[in-house]
DNA sequence: ACTTGTCCTGTCATGCCGTCAGCTTACCGA
DNA sequence: TCGGTAAGCTGACGGCATGACAGGACAAGT
């Protein structure tokens, strides 16, 4: 499925090559950490990994192809967040934990990747379509998932019809996206982290179910 | 209160400079609405303004600097956004609608300024105090409003004590600013603009109210 | 030791960055 | 009218990042 690994300029990369590559990509990811998208410079990912730009032009065409890379393995990784949702209820007590859990997870994942989810979002944003169809992969599994439970409830008849499933799970999961990427902004405006997840989770609770959780 | 423009090299600006310096931002602004902030450089700024660069650097410290005047700008635009909640209601039949025209508001004002409120975004992401704050400026005025008509809810027992005002009001300013930086993805997703728009008003007014609205 | 293919780097042309000295232009008081 | 002064602009320059190439280093098999 994945091919081989290649160089740009066609050769097949080897063990000792494979290596050099991720060193490069993991050093991008750390620079990224730490300074602003736009001083990150080739030049620095070398040196920091200890070799040349000359080495990080071989695999890759420059920092944003590097980045997409970073990107897709995380895309990958991210793919455990459909188990956030897979199965759950979203009636009475288990539909407040459902939300919980899902708020929980979802902000974990995303600040544990949260340099490179800058990235993709901006790029996403600017209209950059190996971006948007990255962000897309990535919030899928939960957008699909939030879709098919307030389509589900839609069908009993515990939702209004004229509601759009994709429509909410959509801006649910922007809501998400959004505040884990902001969660400093909050905290220093006065609402504190953990304050945060529940109301966010009442948020989500509200959208899917149209009610308020029972606790 | 403005005190007066001045150079980087701390000359009072005269109407001629001042002209030049708005050419500057101008070009600049519609280069951000053409090509990724990453990709915009002084040079081409300063050709299409039709100046040098050099002449730049006398108004700017550098882009970000540049970007900063131009958020600050819109930010005192943004101001009339609180108008959108001034004195509304958000019981019955105006509660819908006040949650519509906030809804419909927000998106316009985004969606006018979405180049430079991406990097507004990505630097308040990414922790620089300046950008961080002048968002909070931007969403202040929705947001404090926001915040109040929960707490006047709350107030009146129409609302549960546990729910912490600020951080709905955040959360829900948020999921409004990132489903209007992602509009694009939206449609492309199979949720069109018109069916978009009455979804988030939806989810706006179950957040604020914790109620379904009566249409 | 020799060959082969992978892997890395020195080097170079090009172009942008950011600064400075110095030239031109506009304003103002005598 | 005529300097004087400050505003406004730019050419030019050292420095650095980019991106390409050719050639040297290295590992593995024979």
């Amino acid at each position: 499925m994945t091919g081989q690994v290649r160089t740009v300029d066609g050769r097949v990369a080897g063990r000792r090559g494979q290596a050099t590559r991720q060193k490069l990509l993991d050093c991008l990811s750390e620079m990224l950490s730490s300074s602003p998208y736009r001083d990150v410079k080739v030049i620095d990912v070398a040196r920091k990994a200890g070799t040349s730009p000359a080495t990080f032009y071989q695999y890759f065409p420059d920092v944003e192809g590097a980045v997409l890379e970073i990107a897709e393995q995380m895309a990958a990784e991210g793919a455990a967040l459909t188990e956030l949702l897979e199965g759950r209820s979203w009636a009475g007590k288990a539909g407040w934990q459902t939300a919980q859990e899902l708020v929980d997870g979802f902000l974990e994942f995303w600040r544990k990747n949260d340099a490179i989810l800058r990235v993709v979002d901006l790029g996403a944003a600017e209209g950059d379509k190996r971006f948007y169809k990255l962000r897309m992969k990535i919030l899928n599994s939960v957008n699909n998932s939030l879709a098919d439970a307030v389509a589900e409830l839609q069908a009993k008849g515990r939702v209004d019809k004229d509601v759009n499933p994709a429509a909410v799970a959509g801006s649910l999961v922007a809501m998400l996206a959004a505040v884990a990427s902001h969660q400093k902004g909050f905290s220093s405006w006065g609402v504190k982290q953990a304050e945060l997840k529940p109301n966010l989770a009442l948020l989500v609770h509200l959208g899917v179910t149209g009610r308020k959780p029972t606790k």
